[in-house]
RNA sequence: GCUCCCAUCGUCUAGCGGUCCAGGACGCGGCCCUCUCAAGGCUGAAACACGAGUUCGAUUCUCGUUGGGAGCGCCA
């Protein structure tokens, strides 16, 4: 009989995807794809007030995007309620659990005065014994905790951690309008769904212990635990929106691409010797939750950078024209008519750290720019290059094969001929045609743009030399 | 306050008692290449938090200190 392994991601929909969750989806992923298992996508939204089926939509969107794909699910634990209203009464019936009358202010006070006496705040049993129902108020149910000898952790990154059951509570496990709460409904769910092992962030780690005696009492084997170091912002504190917690899909905003994101994900908290890129297939082969760091770890905004940079040289062109082509329209730039987005991705992959910057300058190509840069026009555009511009614009109006090498040819021509560093008639050719001082090799440039823009440009800034006013 | 967790260059990390005056990567500096911006090549600076043990020998093991973090809800 094997043994099949079974994760289980299961966010909370009170928001989108982030970075954090994004890492933890992608451990279990691993570790299921690793061992040939199944990955389940549970969605915790038991919380009713807080939960909202556009931050489930976001999950969903997000983990599409960076093609984490669940195997199972997914479950909504709102579906569920009926399992769960069958195991509190089982644990009622078996004397594992009771109904406890305390009133939130009664609790309240209770925790007070722990604090005042310096104890840790936890809830004392007092209606543990209790049979007779208190008039007026609607129980919870609380889970009887057991109050002596200890309860062991196993984890899979932390090593054995041991709690005292006396620091455990009885905690609530229904509340007064009869809807489950999150520490007994993962018990549930996990049990129900066979999940082998649960990877998680490691706020998680204090619930464990509560979570493996529910387990028990239902008589169900625990899963293997693996809890996962937090993920902190870039100035080294906690994630949170200011920094940069910001959603997955805020990422191909940006112009990210999804396996820059996943790659700088699987390395942070996560080691095989001095590799730096993994494909997918090698983080699947190479994975193991024995390799994962103890330590929270910061994220490094140039890092991700510099893989974005890494995957744009060499991911697949036409993969890359598509996405381009999302962000030039979300630039507002109108393609048709223009170079075609194979080309130009190949001739802008080795000067974009985004798919952003990559459409931003890319606009020339597409539009005519609406001013030269004021620096670069003074620079470039002058009196002096005007011959130069003129004696390009002629002979390149007479050039037979539209191709980057007769241009280039020209170009250097020109220079030579005229005794001048290639710069200073590239320059005037670049500021004519893009309006700045950079663009891809001012050859491969005009072969992209074309002849007929080509020359048009040029001839207004023949024209803008004229009127420029003499260097000062 | 109580419980639990963590601690190698600025950052991500390698290291599983000697191979480490600590290796790689990002970033940063310098040089080369160069029509701009990049890319690329070479190169430099940069870390074992502290203190006790254990040991012939500790970055590696133990304890403590300090410093971070998490949890302690009728949130998840």
């Amino acid at each position: 009989m094997k043994s099949v392994v079974r994760t289980r991601f299961a966010p909370s929909p009170t928001g989108y995807l982030h970075i954090g969750g994004a890492r933890t989806a992608l451990f279990c992923w691993l570790y299921a794809r690793r061992h040939n298992g199944d990955f389940i996508l549970r969605i915790e939204d038991t919380d009713r007030e807080r939960s909202t089926p556009e931050a489930v939509q976001a999950i969903l969107d997000g983990m599409a995007w960076l093609e984490l794909t669940p195997d199972e699910g997914p479950f909504y634990q709102t579906q569920r309620f009926d399992r769960y209203k069958e195991v509190v009464q089982q644990l009622l019936d078996a004397g594992h659990a009771y109904h406890c009358y305390c009133t939130k202010d009664e609790l309240e006070a209770m925790r007070a005065e722990q604090m005042a006496r310096k104890e840790k705040p936890r809830y004392d049993g007092r209606c543990r014994e209790r049979t007779e129902p208190r008039e007026g108020v609607d129980p919870v149910v609380r889970f009887k905790s057991p109050q002596t000898g200890q309860t062991v952790v196993d984890d899979q990154v932390r090593g054995r951690v041991t709690f005292n059951n006396a620091e455990l509570d009885d905690l609530i496990i229904a509340r007064a309008d009869g809807t489950p709460t999150y520490n007994f409904t993962v018990v549930v769910d996990d049990m129900d769904m066979s999940v082998t092992h649960v990877i998680r962030g490691d706020d998680h780690l204090n619930n464990t212990p509560r979570q493996i005696n529910i387990f028990k009492a239902l008589g169900a084997t625990p899963p293997s635990y693996a809890h996962l170091p937090m993920i902190l912002g870039p100035d080294g504190a906690k994630l949170s929106k200011r920094h940069g917690a910001v959603s997955v899909m805020q990422y191909r905003e940006d112009g990210f691409l999804p396996d820059a994101i996943v790659n700088y994900l699987v390395r942070l908290g996560w080691a095989h010797g001095d590799q730096e890129i993994f494909s997918r297939e090698e983080m699947i082969e190479l994975f193991d939750l024995v390799d994962v760091n103890q330590s929270a770890s910061a994220i490094n905004p140039e890092k991700l950078l510099w893989l974005n940079q890494h995957y744009i040289k060499t991911t697949d062109v036409a993969e890359l024209a598509m996405e381009l082509a999302w962000h030039l329209d979300r630039q507002g730039i109108d393609t048709i008519g223009g170079p075609a987005l194979d080309a130009l991705v190949e001739c802008q992959r080795e000067r974009a750290k985004t798919l952003k910057q990559m459409a931003e300058s890319s606009r020339f190509f597409f539009e005519e720019p609406q001013e030269y840069d004021p620096k670069a026009a003074r620079k470039n555009l002058t009196a002096e290059a005007r011959p130069v511009l003129e004696e390009v614009q002629s002979r390149l109006s007479a050039l037979p094969e539209w191709r980057a090498e007769p241009i280039h040819e020209i170009v250097q021509a020109i220079a030579a001929e005229r005794e001048l560093k290639l710069g200073k008639v590239a320059q005037p050719i670049r500021v004519a045609i893009s309006g700045g001082t950079v663009s891809p090799p001012i050859d491969a440039t005009l072969a992209l743009l074309g002849r007929e823009k080509t020359l048009q440009r040029l001839a207004r800034a023949v024209e803008f030399c004229s009127t420029a006013a003499p260097d000062a």
